[in-house]
RNA sequence: CGGGGUGUAGCGCAGGGGGAGCGCGCAUGGUUUGGGACCAUGAGGUCGGAGGUUCAAAUCCUCUCACCCCGACCA
């Protein structure tokens, strides 16, 4: 491709609106165009690394037996009411109606409708077990996009769907599809975490994301130096830290005028917040739950939604609080009638706590559990945080912001037995099929690759998503002779098949730099007056600072060799 | 949905009751060519939209729409 032909222009300037990395280079580099708030056009060079990516996608997949199939964005809700799904997806389903009045939706996920045909095409054991996928538009109406090609509410996305005869043949699926996406992101030169995750709306029950650690992440990670344990914080658990064990003393009234919050007591009475109990009011489907957790801990409201199984939970509002009589800021379990408790069981590791006395300016000392209160549930609903112990090994963890690049579930039968998908085994029992999805988003891979790979300059693409391979810089094609050399090299670079962006602009050189810089073409070759006289070409990688001087008759033997035995990264 | 912010030329921005401007880009001509070069000339705008106040509104008021950020939410 010429430059002077290519239709995406890179600019100069950016909004002050984009504010993540990726999003200000990939406008900047003309790849990708806003057309509204979540959805964009992917401009010549952008399409050319989502091709790229969707290319390794499809080799690992195969590889893995897989097959690949296309199936409609545009489905019947009444698919979607079947699994409740209409539901637990919420307002992220986009929905719509046809001229008849009948209603659709467009689907931000397949499931019900791979469940369907598979129910159409499945009857014995000996059909599975069986691997699908598709690559293919899906949509969510997203509170929020954000950051670029981040969170998008229109965006491509693999899924892959397997089916088997039970869980340990889905054991092995799994497996699979985790090896092949590991493939997949090493060869797209990220390297990704594999992370035990919460399954959310998907619903199921085993669940892991592929994180690509970046400091623009926006999921957090928990994870431990010393073991492979790593979870996403909605779902990680940890070793608590203990508290204090002593002899239960009788409680006290103290006096703590204008406290309100679990710093200002602590500080206040000169005690580690470890040593306060902490009271959280939320609302959980419009019903109101006191939550008790020990002072230095966060309530966790993953964990808290699976405990209460709700599917609203939000913090309580002021009149909610108002009239169940609670006192914020200093309200306790304490002699609590009627509203349903629920306290993290770092209550029980610690003695004698300060908590609230449910009357504004007082706390009680030396509160002790069960002595001194009851509650319905005592779990875990604490976020892990760094610092703690691993669950499996007890190093301390650390915990790390990512991007959430791949997310694969063990469905289980959940699908299959509302969309009455089952199979006959050998021994001629009826039994639904084992299910597990496997999803990536091709933009954010895009996305994270940027964020993960670029400089001052611009993007630096590995070589495995680079839209050229080879950037041809030719200076000053006005001179005749030297457009002549060019005009050959370029024919000799197009012949081998080396995907080479010519730039054969008019432009100054600085022009042409810079855009070599920012669109991230991880081999560089400038041919100028200068190089004419020596006969050769100025060959640079975008991650290094000197060129090397080539023979120009050697040239295209030469960056063939140089892109063949340099790894995939970069 | 709550909080904050921004809408003025293709892009980036300034202006804040009475002339619609700057930089970049674009067009034409010329000079330039190893890190976004220069000179000259020129095209391009219902100042997001609607209503109001005023002799007069890009500017003040009300409403509305779009986009961005924080939060809530989120395979």
């Amino acid at each position: 491709m010429r430059s002077s032909q290519l239709f995406s222009k890179t600019l100069r300037q950016v909004s002050t609106e984009a504010d993540t990395v990726s999003h200000q280079l990939l406008l900047k580099a003309g790849m990708i165009y806003q057309v509204a708030s979540g959805v964009y056009s992917y401009l010549p060079l952008g399409l050319r690394v989502v091709r790229n990516i969707e290319r390794i996608i499809r080799e690992e997949l195969d590889a893995q037996g897989a097959q690949e199939m296309m199936m409609p964005v545009l489905q019947p809700f009444e698919l979607w009411e079947r699994t409740g799904r209409h539901v637990s997806f919420g307002q992220g389903l986009f929905t719509l109606s046809d001229r008849r009045d009948r209603k659709l939706c467009l689907g931000p996920t397949h499931e019900e409708v791979i469940t369907e045909i598979v129910h159409h095409n499945v009857n014995s054991y000996r059909d599975l077990p069986l691997l699908l996928y598709q690559i293919q538009t899906k949509f969510r109406d997203e509170a929020r996009p954000r950051g670029g090609l981040l969170r998008v509410r229109e965006f491509t996305m693999v899924d892959a769907y397997s089916f088997d005869a039970g869980e340990a043949e889905l054991d092995l699926s799994y497996q699979k599809m985790i090896q092949a996406y590991k493939n997949i992101y090493s060869r797209c030169g990220l390297p990704t975490m594999v992370v035990e995750a919460d399954s959310g709306a998907i619903g199921g029950k085993e669940s892991h994301e592929f994180m690509l650690l970046t400091s623009s992440g926006e999921d957090k990670i928990i994870h431990c130096p010393n073991c492979d344990y790593a979870a996403n914080v909605d779902k990680a658990q940890s070793i608590k830290p203990p508290g204090e064990q002593e002899e239960p003393l009788p409680m006290e009234e103290v006096a703590t005028p204008g406290i309100r919050t679990i710093e200002e007591l602590a500080s206040f009475l000169h005690i580690p917040k470890s040593r306060t109990l902490k009271a959280v009011f939320y609302s959980a489907d419009k019903d109101l739950v006191f939550v008790v957790t020990r002072g230095d801990l966060e309530v966790n409201e993953v964990k808290l939604r699976h405990v209460l199984y709700c599917s609203e939970l939000n913090l309580a509002s002021e009149e909610q609080v108002k009239r169940a009589h609670l006192v914020a800021g200093s309200a306790s379990p304490l002699g609590l009638h009627g509203i349903r408790t629920v306290a993290d069981e770092s209550i029980t590791l610690g003695t004698n706590f300060v908590a609230g006395a449910n009357k504004p300016d007082f706390h009680i000392r030396n509160v002790n559990y069960p002595r001194d209160f009851q509650v319905d549930l005592l779990v875990d609903i604490t976020l892990a945080q760094a610092g703690q112990g691993c669950p499996k090994c007890g190093a301390k963890l650390l915990s790390a912001p990512g991007i959430e690049v791949g997310h694969i579930f063990k469905l289980g039968t959940m699908f299959s037995q509302k969309l009455a998908a089952f199979f006959l085994t050998r021994e001629g029992s009826r039994k639904p099929i084992v299910m597990g999805c496997y999803g990536i988003g091709i933009g954010r891979i895009l996305a994270a690759a940027v964020e993960y790979y670029h400089d001052d300059k611009g993007i630096i693409w590995p070589k495995s998503l680079a839209p050229y391979h080879v950037y041809l810089c030719a200076l000053g094609m006005d001179n005749p002779e030297l457009a002549q050399v060019a005009e050959k090299l370029y024919a000799e670079l197009e012949a081998v098949g080396m995907a080479t962006l010519f730039d054969d602009r008019l432009d100054p050189p600085g022009v042409k730099f810079n855009d070599a810089d920012l669109l991230g073409i991880p081999l560089r070759l400038i041919l100028s007056q200068r190089c004419l006289k020596s006969e050769s070409v100025e060959i640079k990688w975008r991650t290094e600072k000197e060129p090397q001087l080539v023979p120009i008759a050697e040239a295209a033997s030469k960056i063939d060799e140089l892109l063949s035995t340099r790894g995939d990264s970069n």
